[in-house]
Parts: structure tokens; sequence; C-alpha cells
DNA sequence: TGTACATCAGTGAACGCGCGTTCACTGATGTAC
DNA sequence: TGTACATCAGTGAACGCGCGTTCACTGATGTAC
């Protein structure tokens, strides 16, 4: 009878190898993630992984696949409950990118490197990410052309990600990248017209981000 | 007496170091550039570059450097002559797409791992991108908050070339890439209001860039 | 112009390293009777 | 319940590899006189 973390043999090596290469993901910030590093971590040895993981090439999928749920699941928390409004994409944003800030090394395994699209719960959790995306927009900018907008929301926040985790852009305190951030999406929206609706009694145009009016985060 | 090519031992060693190096990564497509690598095909000792940088990874901050110039130079290229409206901007992010998935294997040097702040010629070389996104930017929308709207704008593109990169968005074909980033731009804009000059006698909303209107291209 | 010398770019062998992957094996677990 | 067997997760040693970097050296080039 299986018990987590007390059972046949060394228990579920598959969860456990995933869990090591997170842990070295944190520990040792660098994406040059090696299996055997992962199966010193995980207590096994050398050879242990490739009873659960074709290559190297798979794991790092697997571990990618982790990221992508865990980077949805914290999108999905962003938003208020019923998501509506281009500024609430703005809390999206701030979202992505301090998932990427906080999981740095991660997020380069997940989108730094050339991935496999064979693998299925890869393509798959990516999927959703992209999905969760465009039912956002759909809400907030009903009417758009959905596909072409939705790729664009897309871009800016991925693009903000890796340019602070490039250090591009000044990542140096979170309230200074969330406020940031908020600020470049907001720029977007209002350089372009009035999208967002009429804040209470102030102008949007071109001003900074009134911290005092901070949205629902918690 | 010093001439191109033929010259004092090897001749310009660090130079034909740099182009070793980015014909490694057009050949072999990866990122992983490795210093011995580069010497073998500038047909030299494994320990000869060492002459010319500290180490491997001033290398490639280098090989990176070269790429954020070339970058630019693409960009510069890429705005008809006085860059002035929110489509120019389009033909920017076409053009920064166009290099990304031109030279993947660059690209991701230049952006898809930590990179060093000490080394001053990249960072140099990175500032002239940020402050020409900005100079046209404010072109294209002057009175915005610049600072805002030049990362939003940066961000955006460079996360489109990302996406692209990876796979994450349909990169089959030149031409199909170059309609749908001027699609999704065009369709930022759009959603949020009406930025760009009207086009003459065409409505602007959620509709698919026409062809036949392209902007001035070589 | 010729000679002696200083410079320094490139050599090639060597160092120690960690890697991905294979493979015959062992021994714990589950199962059939 | 007990025994024989099949399964298969994990072992540990070994393979061949390419890597970054060092180092004493050599020999072509430039320079002082």
């Amino acid at each position: 009878m299986l018990m987590a973390g007390d059972s046949y043999h060394h228990g579920d090596l598959r969860a456990a190898c995933l869990r090591a290469a997170r842990e070295l993901l944190e520990a040792d910030g660098t994406a040059a993630l090696s299996l055997r590093a992962v199966a010193r971590r995980a207590g096994v040895s050398p050879g242990a992984p490739y009873r659960h993981y074709a290559d190297r090439e798979a794991l790092l999928s697997a571990v990618a696949a982790t990221g992508y749920r865990e980077l949805a699941q914290k999108l999905a928390e962003a938003y208020p409950a019923p998501p509506a409004s281009p500024l609430d994409l703005a809390e999206g944003a701030v979202a992505y990118v301090c998932f990427a800030l906080d999981h740095p090394a991660l997020f380069r395994v997940m989108f730094g490197e050339p991935c496999d699209p064979r693998n299925e719960e890869r393509v798959a959790a990516v999927a959703a990410i992209s999905s969760g995306v465009t039912a956002s927009v759909s809400r907030a900018f009903p009417g758009a052309d959905l596909g072409a907008l939705s790729t664009a929301v897309w871009a800016l926040v991925h693009g903000l990600a890796f340019l602070y985790l490039d250090g591009k852009l000044d990542a140096s305190a979170p309230q200074v990248v969330a406020d940031n951030v908020r600020a470049a999406v907001t720029a977007l929206f209002a350089a372009t017209g009035a999208a967002a609706p009429p804040a209470p009694g102030g102008s949007r145009s071109g001003g900074p981000w009134e911290p005092g009016r901070s949205r629902s985060r918690r």
C-alpha cells in the first residue's frame, strides 16, 4: 500500500525529481540543470531518474510544465472575481512579472530555451496560460480582435517579465516593479485613447499610477 | 604594418573569435557556445582566445554586444525617414521580431540568459536600443508618459519576439509573422481608442491589416 | 642597413571536472498458487 | 498462511566526451641603437 513519502523503494521518485529540480533552480539560480545534480539531490544514483524520464530533455519539460501550471494559478488569483476591465489586466501583468522575478531560473527553463513541442504535458500547460489570457482579454475588451489583442497583451506582459529578469529595467524592489508594470500597461492604454473606465475624478493620461487607488490585490 | 586578414600572427583574432562565434550560433543553432569551439572554428589553439577575452563570459558579452548593435541598426532602418506615427512602431516591431527569428541563437545569447552588467560594451549597446525605442515613442506619441510608454512598447515587441522564438505563436512563414505582428500591435492600439491617424476611408478597429496599404518597407 | 633585444600572440599539452547515458546487478515488493 | 516466482525501481561502476582554464614554451614581429 502506497503512502506519501513512505513507499515502494524510494517512494515517488518521479515527483521527487521534480521537487529536487525546482529546489536546485531556486538555490543555484542557474538554468543549467543537470540530471546528475537532480539525482544527487534526490538522494539517488545517477541512473535512477531514467526509470521515470527518457532523458534530460524530458525532465526539463516536466519541470517547465510545473512552472506553467503554477504561473496559470497565480494569474487566476490576480484577477478580482469577475475580471472585467483593462486595469485588471495590469494586475495580471504584475502577477506575471512577479512570478518571473520570484523564480528566475525556472522562468528561463520555461521560456528561455528552445522547447520540445512534442511534449504533450508541456504544450497543454502552455495552452492553458494562453487561453487564460484570451479569456481575460475578451472580458476586458469585448468586441476587439480577440486573437491579435490577446497575442499583444501576452507579449506585453511576457516582454516586461524578460526585461526585468535581464536587468534591463529597474527591479531593485518589488513595489517599484509592481508600480512600474502598472504604469507601463496603463501608459500603453492611456496613450492611445481612453479604454479604461474613467477613474473617479482623475485624468488618466500620462500621469503616474496612484498607489492609493490600488486595485484588489491580496 | 597591419593589413586586414594578413597580419601579425593570426591577424585580428579578437574579431575572428566574434565571427567564429556568430557562425557557430547560426550553424548549430545552439546558444551553448563554448570557448573551445570558437577557438577550433577560428583555427587556433584552445588557449589563444584568452589573449583577447578574460573568460568565456567576456566573449559571450562581446558577441551579445554585436547583436545589440545589429538589432539597433535594423530598427533604425525599419522606420520611414521621420518616424512619426504609431503605425511606424508596428514596422519597428516587425523588424525586431524578424531579427529574433533570423538569429534565434544569438537572440537568446543577448536576452535569454542572465547578463553580466559590468560589461560596459554590452551595457552601452543595450542602452542604445532602449533610447532608440524611447525616441521613436516620443515622436509617435508626443505628450505621453514617455518612460512608462517606452517601457511598454519595448516590452510588447520584446515579448512578441520571444513568443515567436519559443514556438508559442505561429512562425511558419515570414509573411505570416509580419502580418500577425502588425495585427497584434495595431489591435492593442485600436482596442483602446484611435491613436493612429485615420486611414483614408478605412475603419481601424479590429480588422486585419490590409497588405495593400503596407507601409514603407524596403 | 644590420644586429641585438624585447615584446607578446599563439602553441599544445595537461589539469581536473561534471556531464549524459548504459548496463549488468540486487533486492524489495507484489502475486499466483 | 506459506512458498516460489516475476517484476521492476534503484545501484554503482563504467564509457567517452567536451569543457574552462593554466602554463611553460616558441617564434614572429617590432624597436633601439
